[in-house]
RNA sequence: GUGGGCGUAGUGAAGAGGUUAUCACGCUAGGUUGUGGCCCUGGAGACGAGGGUUCAAUUCCCUCCGCUCACCCCA
């Protein structure tokens, strides 16, 4: 009986690293771009953080979420997503006296109990930006304009952005209302996913995949026809600054779709999504997020408005793999030492002296000549550095440049010689 | 939770109710005594599990398990 890694989870090879490393990569560097910091809080987290900030109706709380009791009798939760959580922090740290907005960005594993399937594992990863404390539209504008810079800076082209605006609480029930009204008028046309969606949760009927249903939400009446004073003004500066973008960004634009609606209770007022323009992937979404101005007060914390989004890396790679994009790839070894004969203790001596001279250096396995070449080779090494009895009589090494028409060369054999030689080499 | 597809070496594939299960890549050892990529020759390595039908099952049937895709949901 073999272990097998649980479902809905993934050993990331070596192979696989590369792509992961751009993510992140790029992550930081665009994070850091526009001023936001880095925060890592806990993988678990109280139950009941995640049961009031993302909401006892969902799904996720529902029935997606790892909970367990631990050793002391807590309810514990492996976190489902990430900005409860930085919430919480912002709460607890104080982080209210920093000069607002508080910019920050997590990359972290989530857990849902979810059935796995192309672009949704168990075990997943987000990369996640918070402005908290600045309720203006340039901060909305901001946020998008991160997300958009991170999908276009790893080389994903050809990205939709759709934005909508939920309003706020008042002005909601009364749209759900006249939602509700107008569906259940035309109940009979709608299959009967939506139908029964419809009594859950009529806001999603809107976004309903179903075919039949589609017309009949285009038809629907439109949140931003029911927001009114502030949320209005917030709505139509945020268009306007979008407006700006795609002057300094040419590749940018965005398409308004009142059909655009969060699977979480927090948000209100701006939401929108980043999705690749070829609808293939049914899990498509790469990046969402929207203002989530409620949720501070819903923690217990003061009432403080904030925005944010999260991005699916499992996903973003998957894109970036289908777009056959370029990754930087991992980089060999400089100097791969082969020994000979008896010359073992004397390789790894200067393997031991060319690393501590900051040189990378991976000693082949001792087999055949031919075979610690093929080692080298396949190592991707720059250099190797021959050793045989021959060359620790004479005190001489044989270093030899692996690349195109490389030449060999007798080296002095000490490590400060060979790691000049080396570095030289390589700089050219 | 619901519904489809699929389970043969590490990977990708082929195969037949009946002796030793095939191929490619990969791995590994060699091919003149100390020089990689190309080429050649060896070697290791597999029928997901259980039950049934049959003289005989890896092959046909059933169950389970696993993988995968979609719905649902969501990043």
């Amino acid at each position: 009986m073999n272990f097998k890694r649980p479902r809905g989870t993934a050993d990331i090879l070596p192979e696989d690293q590369p792509y992961w490393g751009h993510v992140y990569d790029v992550a930081s560097k665009v994070a850091n771009q526009f001023g936001y910091h880095r925060i890592d809080t806990p993988t678990f987290e109280d139950t009941n953080l995640f049961e009031r900030g993302v909401g006892n109706e969902t799904d996720i709380v529902q029935k997606e979420m790892y909970s367990f009791e631990d050793h002391g009798g807590d309810l514990i939760t492996l976190r489902p997503e990430g900005t409860a959580s930085v919430c919480r922090a912002y709460i607890e740290n104080g982080l209210h006296n920093l000069p607002q907005p508080v910019r920050m960005y997590y990359a972290a594993a989530m857990f849902r109990y979810e059935r796995p399937q192309a672009g949704r594992v168990r075990q997943f990863h987000q990369f996640g930006v918070e402005a908290i404390g600045d309720a203006s539209p340039e901060v909305d504008a901001e946020i998008i304009e991160l997300g958009w810079k991170y999908i276009a800076d790893l080389g994903i082209k050809n990205v939709t952005l759709r934005i909508n605006s939920l309003g706020d609480a008042e002005g909601r029930a009364d749209y759900i209302n006249e939602l509700e009204k107008y569906f259940l008028s035309v109940a009979d046309q709608l299959p009967k996913v939506d139908r029964d969606r419809l009594t859950r949760a009529p806001l999603r009927v809107l976004d309903s995949k179903a075919k039949e249903t589609q017309a009949l939400a285009n038809a629907a009446p439109k949140s931003i026809d029911f927001i009114t004073g502030e949320a209005k003004e917030h709505w139509e500066a945020l268009l306007a600054l979008l407006d700006n973008l795609e002057e300094v960004y040419p590749d940018f634009s965005y398409k308004v779709d009142h059909r655009l609606v969060r699977g979480l209770d927090y948000y209100n007022r701006t939401v929108f999504e980043f999705e690749p323009s070829d609808v293939s992937g049914s899990q498509g979404t790469l990046i969402a997020g929207g203002r989530y101005d409620p949720l501070m007060g819903i923690l217990g914390g003061q009432e403080t408005p904030a925005i944010g989004f999260a991005g699916g890396l499992e996903r973003l790679i998957l894109e970036l793999k289908k777009l056959e994009l370029p990754v930087p790839s991992s980089k060999g070894p400089e100097v791969v030492v082969v020994t000979l004969g008896g010359a073992g203790s004397a390789g790894a001596a200067l393997a031991s002296g060319l690393r501590a001279a900051s040189v990378s250096t991976v000693l082949a396995p001792k087999r055949s000549m031919k075979a610690q070449m093929r080692f080298a080779n396949q190592q991707n090494a720059s250099n190797v550095v021959i050793l045989g009895d021959r060359e620790v009589e004479n005190g001489i090494a044989s270093v030899k440049s692996l690349g195109e028409g490389g030449g060999q060369a007798e080296v002095s054999l000490d490590a400060a010689s060979i790691a000049a030689h080396v570095l030289a080499s390589g700089n050219q």
